[in-house]
Parts: structure tokens; C-alpha cells; sequence
DNA sequence: CGCCGAGTTGAACTGAATCAAGAAACGTGG
DNA sequence: CCACGTTTCTTGATTCAGTTCAACTCGGCG
């Protein structure tokens, strides 16, 4: 648990008592490679914090599944589409490895943030933080290339590289596994 | 000033005070057409609730103007992305009808975010609003094909249409206008 | 040893961009 | 109210990046 409280401290520390709140209202728990928490079309109760292992999300287009986003030790891994706006998630949730997680459920949040200020403050934070992180990768979207996009990957989150097939990261830069092949073997 | 109450309120129904103290801390002024608020690599300080009018959010990809977004009467229209990170904005802003807005500097809302949490509160539901948002046009921006895109566009915001010339609307889109025109005059 | 998944490579095809020209709409001043 | 220039939109021809399909390589593992 300490873990994860760490991570919520480079947001705001919190108090002991906010701590104790939070502590009291999760779960930790291992899911097994290839554990489905989410699934497209039916709507996130939980927030996952991911203590350890690796998540991909995808997305089902005509029968293909592609990846709309990884995530990793040290975040969280829901969707926060979802789990926000009450309505189904867009995409599926599947854990790559045997992994661990802090379970929180969406009314127990809301509790909380009912009851302690500061730990609405923290969701705020939060939410923030990923909004900026969901809009930067927007923009890489709409105005880089793929090949920019693979580049700033290598560069600034090497470790997908390790940790997931290539046709999972082709799909999640928006691109056939084939000329991804091809991009990193003639830049 | 009501009008953008009866915004907020679409959120969370504010107390008397908390409304008081937005209102002592913002400032209501009228941008004439073709007034450039935020710009590209500039952080953004202010959040500009839009009462009447348009903007169009654009970003320059050598040379070229691509438009990022657009806003309409009754939405903030800001870089949401630099006011909350204060990181360089990815957009220039400018006004594309005369038009009148809402001003509330960056540092006077941490202020009210600190003495009132009510408005934390406020600031936390409108930050998933536009989480919520950015993750449907990102979502469509993967999975969806342009053509799917502006239909899209026609049925929930025709309005667009209406108040944008064409070559804007294919930049948002991420086609160009030549191929826009083609959609629509032989779907 | 042979199978299987993951990755690479080649060739043909295709959707969209670009380039270029023309038509239509609009606003301004004479 | 018309003539003019500017901006906006359409249409056609060409080009190109990236997809698809298919075959092949490589490394691990029963």
C-alpha cells in the first residue's frame, strides 16, 4: 500500500487520516496474465492502481483488436472514460503479465471525496495529470508521423518496447505491424 | 455573468458565496473578430468562459495552420492543456466572430480552489467534462475513418458547419479540403 | 526435429495528398 | 447596383505513403 501512496504523494501529500481512508477502502489484489478486468461496451466501476506487471487496452474494430493505450508499474490502468462519465468503456482491458493491483470502487471514491476535501483535491490533481497526458498524446496524433511518434516511444518509454509484441505497439501508434517493421529497420 | 452560472450550475450548483467570490475574481470583456488570446509556445494564464461568439484553436505545422479545435457560446474556450500544466500551449487561439468572454486568471483560481472546495469540487467535475470529451474525440480520431468523422459532425454539432469555412472544418477532421469536398457532395 | 508465434521482406493495390485550374460567393468601393 | 478582387469551394490528374496479402526467416520449446 505504501507504494501507492507514494504515487499519490508526488501529487499532494496527504494526511494520515486521508491515507487511512483511502487504505481502508481498497482492495490489493493479483491478476494473472491475461485477466480481463474491463470490458468494451460495459461500464469501469473500478479504479485499478498498478503495484506491478504490465495492461494494454484495446479496442475492437471489425473484428481486429487495437491497442489504445499500454500502461505499467507506477499508474493507474482503468478506463477513466469510463469510470468517469458512467457510461461503457470504448475499450478492453487485459493484463500482459502476472501483475498486482489497489482496487478502488467508483462509490467509495465518491465517498471519499465527500468526506475529505483533501482527497478531492488529489482527484482533481489527478485528473489533470491525465488530462495532460491524453492531450499530449492527441496532438502527437493529429500533428506527428508515425515514424515521429515511434521515435519519441524509443526515446522517452523504451520499456513498451521490451514488454510488448510488436503488433500491439504498431496498432497503438496507429499503424500496420508491417511498416512498423519497416520503419525501425531503415530509418 | 448569469449566463455563465447557469453553466456552472449544468455541473454543481454553486452557493451564494461561491458565486460571489468567481464573480469578484473575473472580469467580463468583448474580443473582436480575428483577436488572438493565447499563442503557440506561450503558457496560457487565463480561462475564458465564451458568452457569445467562436474560436478556433489551430496549431502550425509548417506553415501550415492546422485547426486543433473549435468553441461556441456556453464552453470555455482556452488551453486547457497549458493553463492546467503550465507547460507552452501546442494551439494558438483567435477569434473567428466578435465575441464576448469570461475572464479568470490562473492564480485567482487556485485562491478560490483554496478557500472554497466547493469550487475544487466544481473545478474537479469540469476537468472529467473535458477529460470525458477529449477521450471521445480522441476515440474517434483512431478508430473512426474521416468520412465517419464529419458525419459525426453533422449530426451532434452542425453548427460548425454553418459558422467555419470548409478548409478549417478539414484540418480538424485531418483531411484535407479538397478530399472534404469530395465527401460531401458524393457520399 | 518439427511446430508455432513473432518478426521481416517483397509486390501489388488503394485511399488520400498534392498540384493545378476553374467556378461560385462575398464584400467593397466606385 | 454593378465591377472588381478576394476568399471559398469544387473538380480533375498525378503521385505517394501505407495497407494488404503472401511468403519467408528466425528462435524457442514440446
Amino acid at each position: 500500500m505504501q507504494q501507492f501512496f507514494d504515487y499519490l504523494d508526488l501529487f499532494c501529500p496527504l494526511s494520515f487520516e486521508g491515507k487511512q481512508a483511502i487504505e481502508k477502502a481498497s482492495v490489493i489484489q493479483s491478476m494473472p496474465k491475461g485477466t480481463i478486468v474491463v470490458e468494451e461496451g460495459k461500464v469501469c466501476h473500478y479504479l485499478y492502481f498498478l503495484k506491478k506487471g504490465a495492461v494494454r487496452g484495446f479496442h475492437n474494430l471489425d473484428g481486429k483488436e487495437v491497442t489504445y493505450w499500454f500502461a505499467f508499474e507506477n499508474t493507474f490502468a482503468t478506463s477513466l472514460y469510463s469510470f468517469i462519465s458512467r457510461k461503457p468503456a470504448l475499450e478492453t482491458i487485459c493484463f500482459m503479465e502476472d501483475s498486482e493491483v489497489v482496487i478502488l470502487h467508483y462509490d467509495d471514491l465518491q465517498k471519499l471525496y465527500k468526506t475529505h476535501p483533501e482527497i478531492e483535491h488529489l482527484g482533481r490533481l489527478l485528473d489533470e495529470h491525465y488530462y495532460v497526458m491524453l492531450e499530449e498524446r492527441m496532438f502527437s496524433y493529429m500533428f506527428r508521423t508515425a515514424k515521429e511518434r515511434y521515435e519519441n516511444l524509443v526515446k522517452t518509454t523504451p520499456h513498451i518496447l521490451q514488454r510488448m509484441p510488436l503488433g500491439h505497439i504498431a496498432s497503438y501508434l496507429g499503424i500496420s505491424q508491417e511498416t512498423l517493421s519497416r520503419i525501425r529497420n531503415k530509418s
